[in-house]
DNA sequence: AGACTTACTTTTACCATGCAAGAAAAGGTG
DNA sequence: CACCTTTTCTTGCATGGTAAAAGTAAGTCT
């Protein structure tokens, strides 16, 4: 873990501005930046010296060449690490998110329903070891309620409650380390790497085992929703649909959340896919199509963004449906006085995949962004 | 039109401040704003000196009495206007908002179902001159879509498109003159004198003729919404509910588009209220009261707020029925698990509170928070 | 070669800021 | 009544970021 002298908090703006947007010329960056020539010259400068960006010049038809900085991802990295229940799933990233290396590690058993914290932060500290010698910065993402960037506030996967797992973890590895909310950290990784290249106000829907929600405003990730998003997956689709826990008829809840729907087929939700409920139940399949539909147009028209992100493994085989293009057309109105263009992306992610989220946010933290 | 000399961006953010939050003490003011005593009592001084804060000395226990600054909310004014298709409504403004005066003038008639651009100017320039002898800005707003605060783009009630009302004022009145949206307008006079001193994320809803909403993320006001709030006003309620113009059952618009359900039931749209629908038809009352519980849930979980302005002249009626209680009730979930405490307001509108919102519009030109 | 164009760098002056010391305005105390 | 304490506000001074202007570099065009 080679020291590196701290960056300003400019320099450190500008590395995320030429890791998210690409390389870029001293006068764009003015622009982006709202900065002088100057000034930006003289950042630059430092920021060359300290080996976190390249030039390199330009040919152009006349006077002299620009020169195009570029962003060193090599120079610093950071490990990315998802908790789930019984494994955790790590990653080695460079500063420009890309995966070097992976390896997972089985956590320890429960004790009384409770994994032991202990034991997790010393299998935390042999991932961030055996990925990479020098590692300087650590992201960590769980399913669940996640406070200060530090504190468990409720994991349900390991049975934890205000567990300050993100202090344990800096102070046993010697490594900053930064907790966060699993879907926050897609969010944040989409923020910077995805979807917010183009819109800094964007939603991001997660259909899983569970539906979760994240909500990017100006820039600005929502660490906390408001009930967990039961506003958003509670809302009405058809009324004469089937009745979700609540009690509610036709809601998208009761749709699109997989282990509801797994159990009123009388199957185990753990492992059941969409297409499997799919083939038992077509006249389902057609309704959560409905519902993703209606969400998407929710989300979009309550955000006020033309901009969603759709995770999670099943997410593709449902929005590829042409109920849902149906649905969000029959929604957005005759095409002629239609003025928005909705950008929709799906994500099919694995457990490497949210490792990697976790991972940006220990970019983030490391280049100040939180 | 006596001449003041410009404000520091400062100096107009704290203005802002004081207009907002109330009178204030320099350390408090050094806390919301991150900065030093030293350099507040800087900017302080040449506030005072402009005259646009007074101090007062406090009874405290022991040491120095500290000062209570207060802006003077009469050391400018504004007018502010709201048009509709044949009448300018104007009223002179303090900054902090209070209406001094309020006159309204008949709009040119039609030729050729344009309201003449010309007679407008004088109108409004007439309407200013009437309204106060030293006038510091104008606020103008209006239904349709504003562009750049200055360019009626499409403006339906007068028949414009593309007519830059903002600059001919200005220059034919000599006082800077911004354009806004109404809605937006109101946006943002609930963002400084309403919803916005306790939430920098909200939702307006406007239920009247049409049916509006306007949107504050993050302390920004949405300057044009998405297909004019077409997501939003088309989201599903009760699938066997009537249907709107595009054919959806049972959407928001299908119970809340007064001039729909006027035409529906056969009436004229102009001038029927609510509560006229209701006594015709109950069972519609039923289903609009329904439509706003999931309206204003829709708006609270897509923007991830818990704080929503309703507006309009009919809105209290609707909001006061048990039924949308009983939706927003059932829509939230059980009281035990939920997290959330929805603040709703309503807004009983008359076309003075309109331009009055135009005025605030104006007071945020001049002290530079547009 | 010299003029011209474009991109970057240095110089210089400026202004807001923060720190630290000091002044001011009270009450309390001998 | 003089003096101390407490709290708040103000002033002197150094700093650091910023923009404008002048200067330098690296190329093309005639």
């Amino acid at each position: 873990m080679d020291d590196h002298p701290p960056l300003s908090p400019r320099a450190q703006a500008i590395t995320g501005h030429l890791l998210m947007h690409g390389p870029s010329t001293r006068a764009a960056l003015c622009e982006a930046f709202g900065l002088s020539e100057a000034s930006m010259s003289r950042v630059v400068r430092i920021m060359a010296d300290a080996g976190i960006v390249t030039e390199e010049s330009e040919r152009t038809s006349i006077g002299r060449p620009r020169q195009i900085l570029t962003a060193v991802p090599e120079s610093r990295h950071v490990v990315g690490i998802k908790l789930t229940g019984d494994t955790a799933y790590g990653v080695l990233c460079d500063l420009a998110g890309e995966v070097i290396t992976s390896l997972s590690l089985p956590l320890p058993a429960r004790a009384e329903g409770i994994v032991p914290v202990e034991g997790v932060v010393r299998v935390i500290g042999r991932l961030v070891r055996r990925l990479g010698k020098s590692v300087d910065g650590v992201g960590i993402s769980l399913g669940g309620v996640v406070d200060g960037r530090s504190v468990v506030r409720d994991g349900p996967f390991l049975g934890w409650r205000d567990v300050d797992l993100g202090e344990r973890v800096s102070r046993s590895g010697g490594v900053p380390a930064v907790l966060s909310n699993d879907v926050v950290a897609l969010a944040r990784e989409q923020l910077w790497f995805g979807a917010g290249r183009t819109h800094d106000t964007f939603g991001v829907i997660t259909v899983g085992a569970g539906l979760g929600f994240a909500v990017v405003r100006e820039g600005i990730v929502l660490e906390h929703l408001i009930d967990n998003g039961h506003l958003l997956s509670h809302s009405p689709v058809d009324s004469t649909g089937p009745a979700c826990r609540l009690g509610h008829h036709g809601c998208v809840a009761g749709y699109l959340d997989r282990d509801a729907v797994a159990a009123r087929f009388g199957l185990p939700g753990a492992d059941v896919t969409f297409e499997q409920l799919a083939t038992l139940d077509p006249s389902w399949f057609t309704g959560a199509a409905t519902a993703l539909g209606h969400l998407i147009a929710t989300v979009a028209g309550g955000l006020q963004t033309e901009r969603i992100v759709l995770a999670g493994e099943d997410v593709g085989t449902l929005y590829a449906s042409p109920v849902t293009a149906t649905t969000l057309e029959l929604r957005l109105g005759p095409a002629g006085n239609r003025q928005c263009e909705l950008t929709i992306s799906t994500e099919p992610l694995g457990f490497e995949d949210w490792a990697r989220g976790a991972g940006v946010v220990g970019i983030q933290a490391l280049l100040g962004a939180l």
